[in-house]
DNA sequence: AAATTTTACGCAAACGTTTGCATTTGAGGT
DNA sequence: ACCTCAAATGCAAACGTTTGCGTAAAATTT
């Protein structure tokens, strides 16, 4: 079944101590010269490919690392992904995906595979069940182990770890302050799922730049959707049928904002000089929405980026927890931009 | 720094044997039951948990599986990688997630990593590089080490292997013979990077569809993009300054399809009524561009799924390659949808 | 009471690699 | 011929776990 050459089928065939091949492939200089060559030449010949494993056991570090995600289709996580990879990939680690639904019971199981596999690390944006019912002592259990554990997106509610986030709040006063600006006099929120820290967050932003330009938060003009597209229709439909309607939507993300303005649309209801309209995580295809759709920008990669970087120096360092929190930018395009007549 | 307990430790603990501790973890008959027990709950006050890598090395089996992939911020990878996930979870097995960016060098790196960590197979999307430069001697290390691979989308000239796929030419003929039944007479292809096969499939699909039709394939109007959507600007330009512009048109991918119409909108091009459009892949916000994209799905959750069944049934049976190809759908929506009259 | 079986546990090897500490070999100096 | 020293290599333990085999003690059967 297994095909693969080990250190000790080389010394066999050169009739030495393994330790003799082992020091002769690391280039050892007690070895001679030319000894080393032959068994190099012979062990490339033969494909000879170290086992990490057996160092893992001993030297109790397997260059592994594992990424909990609640799920991966959405731009936003993929492209943290690839920031991830970036950097773990020129430090020598190789990354366990585990995709836990946000379920609370596979996040669990993921976990104890992760620990029995023993990664070196963690990196873990919750799901949504284990936030809800204030689950963390798997987690817990990780840090018990004096893993390095790095949030992501989400809170650690109650565990004290690293954290890599993009500022919400501040992204979605961005964004509220913008449609102000605009001249909307009525904003709704497409609300994320309740309990989700980023729902909240950009729901707080939300209300506190209302609240600072002396507008009321009215309870019916905020609607509940998921984070699909499809959950949007429904809660845009209803925004439109109330006597008072809006004429300005800011939606948890873009997805459910591009089916907003489709719902918008059916309704002939024109963007933005009707309804006003801005989403969140800057997709790559809210620039080809119709019309192309303002959004802001987490910096999606480079929340990545900075999750691995930030492992790499705990490694070393050991400091205590701290949080990074990138800055949002808004990206103004025409679904907000009005053509101001005053 | 680690602070993880063995078996050899509890066994300390107990005065006895680690071999008893191992079996009263493991529930072996032979062991007392109330030593079991006994031995169990210590076990999990203190929070032990078994090393999977030490098992590994020993059984010559890791239960790791890896994946390669060019890219995964598109929804039909990441799509498939959940699908895989899903059935990958149910047996116990965790992923390595790689990211070759396309790039030779990188999948060659990320190859020689999964194999020192003695992964129990490989799920591979080919890099363009190498498949331009028709390297897969790195794939074929692999095949010899006796290792399941099963090759993702794109094709693996020359090495013998499992195939999961979804009949992209199939999909190009559906969509093209669909735009023919709307009445288009001159049918346009934005074209996928040069070199990968789904590019290649798509084409030909559509070219065979138009030849079997009385069509002729005309150069003008294929038009090469790459799979993002700003490609598909300059592309799509192009097209309507012809003298002869197409009145339908064939893209590679739903992203450059709705870049195209984001273009024919600003060029005041009705569609479908002068440009009927067909994409692939059918994402999520397919059903919400302006108007909703008509696309062929390439079950991209189910290609995952397929792929680690077909992992698992290896593993029992061995038999010889095999390709699953599925079959697309295509999903009729308004850009398509002419309102005929004749 | 002797013979037999059953119960409950220990021993040691194995997986692949590294590494500190011998040990061997040969060369060079006296 | 003897001592010294360096060069080159071997030995054995270690990482954590499982498992076939051995063995002691206890329980059961004659």
């Amino acid at each position: 079944m297994n095909n693969s050459v080990s250190i000790k089928d080389i010394a066999k065939k050169f009739k030495c101590a393994p330790s003799t091949i082992s020091r002769a492939l690391n280039d050892h200089p007690a070895i001679n010269i030319e000894t080393r060559k032959t068994i190099q030449e012979y062990a490339l010949k033969v494909g000879y490919q170290k086992n990490t494993l057996s160092l893992s056991l001993l030297n109790n570090c397997s260059m592994t690392l594992g990424l909990i995600l609640p799920s991966i289709t959405h731009f936003h996580e993929s492209s943290m992904l690839e920031g991830l990879e970036d950097i773990l990939l020129k430090s020598g680690y190789l990354l366990n995906i585990c995709v836990s639904n946000e379920s609370h019971t596979i996040e669990k199981e993921y976990i104890d595979r992760l620990l029995a596999n023993r990664v070196d690390g963690l990196f873990i944006s919750m799901a949504q069940e284990s936030y809800d019912q204030q689950l963390g002592e798997h987690i817990d259990r990780v840090i018990q182990r004096s893993l390095p554990v790095i949030f992501i997106d989400r809170p650690n509610h109650g565990v004290a770890s690293d954290r890599v986030v993009t500022d919400d709040y501040q992204g979605a006063y961005m964004a509220t302050k913008h449609l102000i600006d605009m001249g909307c006099l009525r904003i709704a929120h497409l609300h994320g799922p309740s309990g989700i820290s980023v729902s909240k967050q950009r729901f707080l932003g939300y209300q506190d730049c209302l609240l600072a330009h002396g507008r009321k938060v009215e309870e019916k003009w905020i609607q509940y959707v998921h984070f699909s597209a499809e959950s949007a229709i429904a809660a845009t439909r209803n925004l439109m049928q109330l006597d008072q309607k809006p004429d300005g939507i800011f939606g948890v993300n873009d997805e459910v904002c591009l089916a907003a303005m489709h719902v918008l649309r059916d309704l002939g209801i024109s963007i933005p000089q009707d309804v006003a309209i801005v989403g969140f995580d800057d997709i790559p295809l809210a620039s080809f929405g119709y019309p192309p759709l303002s959004s802001v920008s987490r910096q999606s990669r480079r929340i990545g980026e900075e999750a691995a970087k930030l492992f790499l120096s705990k490694k070393t360092h050991n400091k205590s927890p701290i949080t990074i929190s990138l800055d949002p930018k808004l990206m103004i395009r025409d679904s907000s931009l009005r053509v101001m007549m005053n």
